[in-house]
DNA sequence: GAGTGGTCTAGACCACTGT
DNA sequence: CAGTGGTCTAGACCACTCC
């Protein structure tokens, strides 16, 4: 007979999850208030709060004042991925980080940009095409489009030397974004920056960033055939 | 002069939010510690330490003792992705689900399934092939390998009517996985089943989930062209 | 109305780590 | 060693929502 000590939050957390894993709390199942559980775990209801909330922010459990805690139904799992600059992305990998910028210009968005920014056709937009290389391949195509009416600095920025990737998240901090993730086939475009054949599978991410109702930029990353965005869960 | 009035945690997440992104304290810039901010605010310690541990959490402040608080130099933005049903993803959407069992089997894992689930050759593995359709047209197919040792009520489930996903969400729950993201070209097989061309670009969701440390399921989830993942950060 | 979770407070002790 | 964040406690009040 082992007795269990429980001595802080982390421990409740365990505890609970493994009633949940081993189904002694099924999906569905209501489980004892704070208050109980506190007096079971002979810890203060705080520490007992502290855990479930956790377990709740995971989609384990579903709370509501009230109604109380239950065990979630379709236990809703959430992957947590972070959003890497580049270059630390490839020099994480132990790979030589390198870049070139290849085109920049002011530019009339086109639509589907003017759209995703929430911009008038006449907005003061810079275009600059970009490409990060690892151990001298070519890693991932930039695709960006910066609204210089949001960041007047950007017309003083040097983009030979270091990406609008990385001159952005230095420069100019946003409030909220979108993030979407979905597969092309290489353009010639793409093709020829990225040296892959025309009509390889890629992988795209889209992201757009906003100063508060202020688009601040959109970028479309295409990356390298064979590119994998991992994580655990 | 409005003097701002702070009651709660989240008051504190926003004002700390606001000094951040209105360049107050800048990437690097140490921030004044948990005792000092609770006097200057006028609250508690613990209601400053709740939001600066969320902030912490999402990447924008290092915390370390006795060394302070920090602004993050390079605020690593994290997009958290909920992984849901794919029955209650096309749901969602407003479409009408559909479902299909294409083929189950007892199977020798190939090499690449049984390296990504850690198992031996002679393994007992059920291999399922099924696709889920939205509004009658092919969303995704679904080709997975259970482990039976790890689930052997899976020898009785009946696949015909619910998915290998559904099924093992609400009766194997998992405690560790592990995720991937790529893009593919479409096989001779993935084209018939998801009624698309040869050499379509194809989004791919690959997912392996663990009970500690037996191996549950590895799936690879192929989506008809045009899927794209989004989410908010 | 009453039961539940959400949060605050004040004080305390501990764990880590820079100097 | 000493400063900082990490956590616990006991008690309190509030907000939400089911009945």
């Amino acid at each position: 007979m082992t007795a269990l000590s429980i001595n802080n939050w982390q421990d409740v957390h365990s505890e609970v999850l493994h009633r949940i894993h081993s189904r002694q709390w099924k999906p569905g199942d209501q489980i004892p208030n704070e208050i109980e559980l506190a007096r079971e775990f002979g810890c203060a209801r705080a520490t007992v709060n502290r855990a479930l909330q956790v377990l709740a922010d995971s989609g384990l459990l579903d709370r509501r004042r009230k109604a109380g805690t239950r065990v979630a139904i379709h236990p809703v799992r959430k992957a947590t991925l972070s959003i890497p600059i580049i270059k630390q992305e490839i020099e994480e990998k132990g790979l030589a980080y390198g870049y070139a910028l290849i085109s920049e210009a002011r530019k009339k968005p086109p639509p589907d940009i003017r759209a995703r920014m929430q911009i008038s056709a006449d907005a003061k937009i810079l275009s600059v095409n970009t490409v990060h290389m690892a151990d001298g391949k070519p890693y991932v195509f930039e695709d960006r489009w910066i609204n210089v009416d949001a960041v007047p600095e950007v017309s003083s920025a040097d983009f030979t030397k270091q990406s609008p990737n990385e001159w952005l998240v230095e420069n100019k901090p946003f409030t909220s974004g979108d993030i979407a993730f979905s597969a092309t086939l290489a353009s010639q475009k793409q093709a020829e920056v990225l040296a892959c054949k025309v009509g390889e599978a890629l992988f795209v991410i889209e992201r757009s960033t906003w100063d508060a109702q202020t688009a601040i930029t959109s970028v479309r990353l295409t990356f390298a055939p064979g590119y994998r965005m991992h994580t655990d869960i």
